[in-house]
DNA sequence: TATTAATTTTAGACATACCTAAAAATATAA
DNA sequence: TTATATTTTTAGGTATGTCTAAAATTAATA
């Protein structure tokens, strides 16, 4: 049975839920959907029982939050929205990619998925968004196994060295000086704006790579 | 002074005084929105002396409220943003003129102001919407045209239909029913003296329109 | 003009989505 | 294991934007 139209406010609670519980599997705390939204623990308790009567997520008293089946089913389309226009922002009214979170940010909460859906013609289906995220389809359904650049990994972001690009030796031997090979661990924690380059964090210790080289290294976002 | 951001409902109420008021030259009653905006009469009056105290209209207690200089500036952005993306969803996504309105809507609210500047630029600055109506640039300024309403052209007179008045998706359903849309040519053969009818010819086809629908219909003379 | 009708406003309520302060439950540390 | 700290919830409050019912004002009509 199809939810009724949910507010803003709850379909970035969902939202949230479901980037913190790692796809469903993880228990959620009120504390940390409290700091991403940036509104007080009390405030979350509320909407948190509110959600849970609708039955998007799971929530026992001081025990923490979990989404449901229903309630994956609508973060995904609104990840799919969000990934959708920042396509669009991207590729047709070409804003720099990191100019266009906010502004997606509004647009994913407008409601008519006959709009996505011609959205999702008109820019050809796009298996990815800008920042390299994959774009579930319309009934909810990421392609797996998609891999993209190191360099397209957004701050904070973190995944697993799944491809070498450029098959040369010498690049080789540079990436084993880094210490890094296929089943590297790899956390970005900043993107210089001066030449692009990429400080990350390998086995608790930060380097910095340049974006050449980043772009070289295919990756299993985690 | 740039008042701060309003809200949907501010904005709503805005463009709707704006539009009542013929450009802001008639005084709107307080029933007047109610009606266009289906909320109850007591409600609108809140909403009004709000408006009020942030200047972007006049209100004397049973008098009705008149839009102010500020208020026709916010009211021209609006309509702005509802125009270009309105242009977007027939000419890039294919919707259908009479299916845009209500996805507009909601489109409209999104605030970034450098989001509908490259919207324009994406579109070539288009000057009219699928409706017809004109789209105000950057700066407010509407180009002006001469339009006349179909139901004030003479008996073997012919225009060509330019703007809907109403906007309103059950009247767009009407005049698709009637065949009638941005471009078509009307003659008016007879005015019916009964009830104000106009017989008119479309494609060779006689038929009849009240009053009040042609009333509705903006063409330009040829 | 006096009465009736219609419009508009006031008064009081309600839902949503937030807040603060304090209490309850759970987790951590001595 | 008890004391302390942290997390979460409850309780009560606020702003926004709506509602209904009734009062005030204005407009229409007899």
């Amino acid at each position: 049975m199809p939810n009724n139209k949910l507010t803003k406010s709850e379909e970035d609670y969902i939202k949230t839920i479901f980037n913190l519980s790692e796809f469903g599997n993880k228990q959620v705390s009120t504390n940390s959907i409290s700091k991403v939204l940036k509104i007080e623990p009390a405030s979350v308790t509320d909407m948190v029982k509110k959600l849970s009567l609708k039955k998007l997520i799971y929530h026992k008293k001081y025990k923490g939050s979990q989404i449901s089946k229903s309630g994956i089913k609508v973060a995904l389309q609104i990840i799919r929205k969000h990934r959708l226009w920042e396509v669009f922002l991207h590729e047709k009214l070409n804003f720099k990619w990191d100019k266009i979170h906010n502004i997606a940010e509004e647009l994913e909460h407008v409601s008519s998925n006959k709009l996505i859906d011609k959205l999702d013609d008109y820019l050809k289906y796009p298996k990815i968004d800008p920042h390299g995220d994959p774009i579930p389809n319309k009934l909810g359904v990421i392609e797996s196994n998609i891999k993209i650049s190191l360099s397209d990994l957004k701050i904070s972001e973190s995944g697993i060295v799944s491809r070498i690009i450029k098959e040369d030796d010498d690049f080789f031997k540079l990436l084993k000086k880094l210490n890094i090979q296929i089943g590297t661990k790899i956390k970005v924690i900043e993107k210089l704006e001066f030449d692009n380059s990429l400080e990350i964090i390998i086995d608790n210790k930060k380097l910095l790579i340049s974006k050449k080289i980043a772009s070289n290294i295919k990756i299993t976002k985690i």
